[in-house]
DNA sequence: TTACTATACGGAGGGTGCCTCCGTTTTTCA
DNA sequence: TGAAAAACGGAGGCACCCTCCGTATAGTAA
């Protein structure tokens, strides 16, 4: 992978690469923070999250200046590793596994995601870009393994990303959905997305 | 009106009338929430609550033990206000201004909704019914007006009042609405809304 | 009016959470 | 290996939520 882990200057572009103890830290907050937040919901507090870190909060403090640049980074994490995965399908999973994958990644992604609702909802308002990119970077991988699978037969070809998502997003962000009912009706849809057979060609 | 401010036991039922003290203050704190949310956003402290009442926040926590109970009392009397102005309408007001008037106090409703979303989220998660039995009131409301302006002819009348919540609702709950787009589009519905002129009759 | 009691008031202070500051420790590099 | 640069850690400042209890006042009965 190309990304590395450095401090960024304020266009965004690479500065140098962070010493190794301050990125073994980086990235053992982040993990720590994807932790608590699960564990204790989004008002977790930063020295919970330092604690389970193992470092201090001075250090945490460092890292990311304010609260809400921890959650932006579990955020950004949790989208990087959806769609990560997504790009992982050919060569590691058969086409239609690799959608079914992808749809699973998706709803726990959107698990995820309702436990740090208004924490987000401040970060989106700080940053709109955030939401729109990331929305914009999950569709189009949902198009693509969609795509993948649709090239081998293995999925209907009359949707595309974007329909499912638009199918599958909503249901996600319901409140009311639980754990096992998002299985089912994942399910549902998945079987709704298997290529219609012979019999059924109208 | 028969709804007197008193002290409620937990089954819901009247207990005592408050002294006229403590009826005055909860009066003011509720008034001065409402002004302090509007001012400064949701985030607004319990101790400027206080202030802006004149009171002391032990007076204030005697009224509303936890924050979330303030927010919940502005919410109901946000409610109430945009309900009561609904039912205030017939003899008042002549249909089509009261429909007019409902619609306009439904946006000013859903804009201050929007402050307090966060802390609503909260209070809706704790008391589910909450919401449930404002969205009912506020819905049967829009019937009454929409019926009573139907009646007299001067609106269509292939609508109900939950087509037109269905229309407004979302537009309002819409994060990127400005004010006077708001403005805009509530005046279009308006248009839409009068009865069908002769010449259009299909 | 007065005296008495139940009720309500006010705000100091306890506890916790976000964030800053700075002395100490570790890494890096010549 | 030794010095400079970078990072670490946690005490402490500040703000906020909420509690507690001494003081004040409305309501009531004589």
């Amino acid at each position: 992978m190309a990304t590395e882990v450095m401090s960024e200057d304020a266009t965004g572009g690479p500065a140098k690469p962070m010493r190794a103890d301050a990125r073994r830290n980086y990235e053992r907050l982040v993990e720590a923070a994807r932790q608590v937040f699960t564990d204790q919901g989004g008002e977790a507090s930063m020295e919970t999250i330092a604690k389970q870190a193992g470092v201090g909060v001075g250090t945490l403090y460092r890292h990311f200046p304010k609260r809400i640049d921890v959650v932006e980074a579990v955020y950004r994490g949790d989208v990087e590793t959806l769609v990560r995965a997504a790009d992982r399908g050919p060569g590691e999973l058969p086409p239609w596994e690799a959608l079914e994958a992808f749809l699973r990644g998706y709803v726990a992604y959107a698990r995820g995601k309702k436990v740090l609702i208004n924490e987000l909802h401040e970060a989106f308002d700080k940053n709109p870009g955030l939401k729109l990119e990331s929305r914009d970077r999950i569709w189009a991988a949902c198009g693509r393994v969609l795509a993948r699978a649709q090239a081998a037969g293995m999925a209907r070809s009359d949707i595309d990303g974007d329909d499912l998502m638009q199918l599958v997003s909503p249901m996600c962000v319901h409140a009311t959905l639980t754990e096992e009912q998002g299985d089912r009706l994942l399910a549902m849809v998945l079987d709704g997305l298997r290529p219609p057979g012979p019999e059924k060609l109208s």
